[in-house]
DNA sequence: TTGAAAGCGTTACCAC
DNA sequence: GTGGTAACGCTTTCAA
């Protein structure tokens, strides 16, 4: 009997704390607490003291074990230190903490063993959705991987979202935010097109990343609705970073290709390339026009000023967020379609001050 | 009896679940699981294959309720946005993962209010430590706040760490890291006194922002070091932003103020004063020099490059990590100091592009 | 309106 | 080695 652990001794103080010191059913204070049950104002006030007095919050886990707990969505990326990742996870984490709910970031390092340790761990945790950024490479291996997670989540509970990455093919349970990838990358080409360029300098990105095939295909499109013969020589693949971009132009310039635009996979990729192109003399817009993808705050910070396709993350964070949270409201068992849900949003082109027509006409 | 809820039915399969099928204890599969403990080969294999069968995963919220768990830190951010949270945000959650604990992520949006119930939603989650990001505003009340933030986090057996944020007075158990701010500031200064700038524009930030007042006494200081009176009319406070940035230089050009250099408080603020210079038809650094503080990947991206402060965001997050990792294996009651701890890395210039003596001395 | 007690899924201690 | 079983802190019927 007097071998329970004294009161408010060792760790933190439990709801038999408050209930004993406040002359009340531990039942009672669960009540006042949760405050979803009628209570008197003598208990309620009683109750309140105490916790103030002890400074006594909730235990989190005891309270998930128990039923109640807060829902907790979790956002899964590659390297929290893209800008585009830190808009997708503020349009979900405001859009989680309006309705209360909690947000995990955890980072896999492009490493398949740590993404399905994550997935796992998330598991573990009980959330309520995990959110996967980010393009994906491999398709088929993807699509085996993603389903596994997809099935792995939904029989614990929780749901797969999967944002700017790839549908699930078939009947998988998971729902996909993404955007018009290609087809901003078409109204990007077409843009440059329509001033009148024809030799353009592509660098889409990773040759196996499915987004930079997305926008590169995009591209191709407009050309071929313009009538203008793609060179795919004028196509190099790289890295989404700011190195890429500069090696790739200045290697282009070195080799004497021949060139009126850049049309990048990146805005990043679009400033590596930019630099080179002023390391070599070439003015932009004036000698060389650029445009990039994403419109991210560096777009804008350029001089000149990025012209770009302008990506919705913040809002497909909050999109991917409300959705899980509707198809919770909706309970168990009245999903969407068995297919889960594919929700596309738009892109569009910001028109800035890095395009000018040639030149010289090609 | 019968009563007991359908085996692997609704929701997620529990460890009695895989015991019963397996034919063996429950305390035998925790124990295969926790891998702490000795158990046969032949338990082993039967307790794992059920486990993959029925893919299960245990239960975190259980597992921290009796005792096990995995350590959990909070990071909280007014926006995330910055890229110097995502640096200080990857420094922590990468050292985190190494060590298998897990990372949760919550904004404040700059509101007392939120910052005060994410503190609490962290307390009851139960985790290991908090650590608290950016600049501070209002000193006394921020150590009033920080003090009772503190208080309540230890004696609930977690732990306050501050990042970039001043230390707290007096006996309070909480840990700094902090990096030199002032010390970078003055560096920045003199180095631009040291080519012969004199006339120069400062734009430090908020004024009331803990961080922007450490920079700017620090470039005070380079210009007494360097017998150069310090002009109060060339200091424009704003806030730490591309916009700021911009507006500051344009409105001090058609003031007619005159300059040579502008030491931005940020980086962004730098990008920013940079345009608004092209903008007028001034060149960098041929026709004014710019600094700015940081060395966020901009820096090296804008054209010219930013010559800037280094501050080492990304060790930061490390080191705050490794401080509370520490503690926690030191055990409860073997605190380094009764007031906590302050540690404090240090910043150096790195030089780039976008300074270069005054064209016509002042 | 309030209290008692039965779980929730794990871990860890105590027997065998 | 392995199996019981009492916690862990809370929510939620079920009674009163």
């Amino acid at each position: 009997m007097s071998q329970r652990k004294a009161p408010a001794d060792a760790g933190r103080a439990t709801i038999r704390d408050v209930a004993e010191r406040a002359g009340v059913s531990v039942a009672s204070v669960s009540r006042v607490l949760s405050g979803n049950y009628p209570v008197s104002d003598d208990l309620r006030r009683r109750v309140m003291k105490v916790v103030q007095d002890l400074d006594y919050v909730t235990n989190a886990h005891a309270r998930s074990l128990a039923g109640g707990g807060t829902p907790t969505v979790a956002i899964l990326i590659n390297n929290i230190t893209g800008a585009a990742f830190a808009h997708v996870a503020q349009g979900v984490e405001g859009a989680a903490s309006l309705r209360g709910w909690l947000s995990l970031v955890g980072t896999t390092g492009d490493d398949p063993e740590r993404e399905l340790a994550l997935v796992n761990l998330m598991r573990q945790q009980g959330v309520a959705a995990v959110v996967l950024l980010g393009g994906a490479y491999d398709f088929d291996e993807y699509q085996l991987r993603m389903g596994r997670f997809a099935r792995s989540l939904d029989a614990a509970g929780s749901h797969l979202v999967l944002v700017g990455r790839p549908p699930l093919e078939g009947d998988v349970p998971a729902t996909t935010v993404d955007y018009d990838n290609g087809g901003g990358a078409y109204a990007m080409a077409s843009h440059l097109l329509s001033v009148g360029h024809r030799r353009v300098l592509v660098l889409p990105g990773p040759a196996d990343l499915t987004t930079a095939q997305d926008r590169l295909s995009g591209a191709q499109r407009a050309f071929e609705a313009y009538g203008v013969p793609f060179d795919p020589g004028m196509v190099r693949h790289g890295s989404y970073d700011y190195r890429h971009g500069y090696d790739a132009v200045e290697a282009s310039l070195r080799e004497g290709v021949d060139f009126t635009a850049v049309l990048a996979g990146t805005d990043v990729v679009a400033a590596g390339a930019m630099q080179a192109l002023r390391a070599a003399g070439l003015r932009v817009p004036e000698d060389v026009s650029i445009v990039g993808y994403d419109d991210i705050p560096l777009a804008s910070q350029l001089t000149p000023q990025l012209t770009t396709v302008h990506v919705p993350y913040e809002e497909m964070g909050r999109v991917a967020l409300r959705a899980v949270a509707d198809r919770r409201e909706a309970g168990p068992g009245r999903r969407r379609g068995s297919d889960g849900d594919h929700l596309v949003l738009g892109t569009h082109v910001v028109v800035r001050h890095s395009v000018q027509p040639p030149a010289q006409p090609a």
